[in-house]
DNA sequence: CGGCTTTGACCGGCGC
DNA sequence: GCGCCGGTCAAAGCCG
């Protein structure tokens, strides 16, 4: 009991079960729905009231600077202008080991989120190496000036959140690594940037709604998500993805970005924080620019990453490891 | 016509 | 063995 709620959030534990994340920023909560709630406080993170989340994959966010970006137990750090290039690629915001000639704090950090990721190739034929093709559904932090302050890895919380106890539990057939998320919205398929076919629609027992089987359509991808709607709040929308992608998003990334974006635009409340406060404007950090475009006949604003210097008035903060641009 | 959704049938695991 | 349930299949239909 006391176990799990004191996990080291540098150990990595196994856990290949499906579970949900809730937060409750009030009592400074996450919740996983397979677990006990998690008190952030424990792994050293100070929740202030008036901070905004959401979870999705956001393709758009595939550019990491690793000098400004501390890799923290699995956990990324985005205060701001934190987004470039190396090596002229495009490192995917699932990959967060950080390359040899990158690393330049702890060096022990850069194994740890690894453990859940495809192996890259080492590029021996000459041509570049290959970025694992793999996105990562995120937890985003802003705080009310808009600025994104921290991204959460979901699949890392999960290790973080998570302490096998005792025997293995037996399991029915060998699981993909799965991962499921609750996200406030009145669309039931949230876009991630991948494409999908349903295959499946099945009544859930104790629920009104419906859900629905999704594949990738990359015929080699193996890649599969349930999408349903909670029946305890209607609002809410849970997704579960199974599996890891073995290409990259399809199309072009902004529109999927952006329509990722329609799915969350909102605009974050003044009021006190909610339960899944999921009313937020675009992630601090990212500001609107005004080139149109057109997704599912809808015009919309583009938004565009931008860097930002952090206010000082970061709502999350780990007590005593803000990366020196915080100061 | 290709790509996708819909929907009833089917299958396998699990509990009783 | 039986029934329930979650997950998948596949034929039919829809749509651009």
């Amino acid at each position: 009991m006391e176990d799990e709620k004191k996990a080291d959030p540098g150990t990595q534990f196994s856990d290949d079960s499906s579970w949900t994340l809730g937060c409750d920023a009030g009592n400074n909560q996450f919740f996983r729905s397979d677990r006990e709630s998690c008190i952030l406080s424990d792994f050293g993170w100070n929740l202030q009231p008036d901070f905004g989340w959401k979870t999705g994959c956001f393709p758009e966010l595939d550019q990491i600077d690793f000098d400004k970006v501390p890799d923290l137990a699995g956990c990324f750090q985005l205060p701001g202008n934190c987004y470039s290039q190396y090596s002229n690629q495009t490192v995917p915001m699932g990959s967060v080991d950080k390359p040899n000639h990158l690393s330049t704090s702890n060096p022990s950090d850069s194994s740890r989120s690894r453990d859940n990721l495809p192996e890259k190739s080492t590029g021996s034929d000459g041509k570049p190496p290959e970025i694992p093709p793999f996105v990562v559904p995120l937890c985003l932090f802003f705080n009310a000036s808009h600025q994104l302050l921290l991204v959460f890895n979901l699949h890392d919380m999960g290790n973080m959140f998570c302490r096998s106890k005792g025997g293995k539990k037996k399991q029915k057939r060998p699981q993909q690594q799965r991962v499921a998320f609750m996200t406030k919205s009145e669309i039931d398929h949230l876009e991630d940037g991948y494409r999908w076919r349903k295959y499946g629609q099945k009544a859930v027992k104790n629920s009104p709604f419906p859900r629905s089987y999704y594949r990738c359509t990359n015929s080699k991808c193996t890649v599969k998500k349930r999408v349903e709607r909670s029946s305890q709040d209607p609002t809410i929308v849970i997704t579960t993805y199974e599996g890891q992608h073995c290409h990259y998003t399809v199309g072009f990334p902004r529109v999927a970005f952006l329509a990722h974006e329609t799915a969350f635009a909102a605009r974050l409340p003044a009021s006190a924080p909610q339960l899944y406060s999921q009313e937020l404007q675009f992630p601090l950090g990212i500001r609107q620019s005004h080139h149109a475009s057109h997704v599912s006949g809808q015009s919309q604003v583009l938004p565009e990453l931008t860097p930002q210097l952090p206010n000082h008035e970061g709502l999350l903060v780990k007590s005593s490891q803000l990366p020196e641009c915080m100061h």
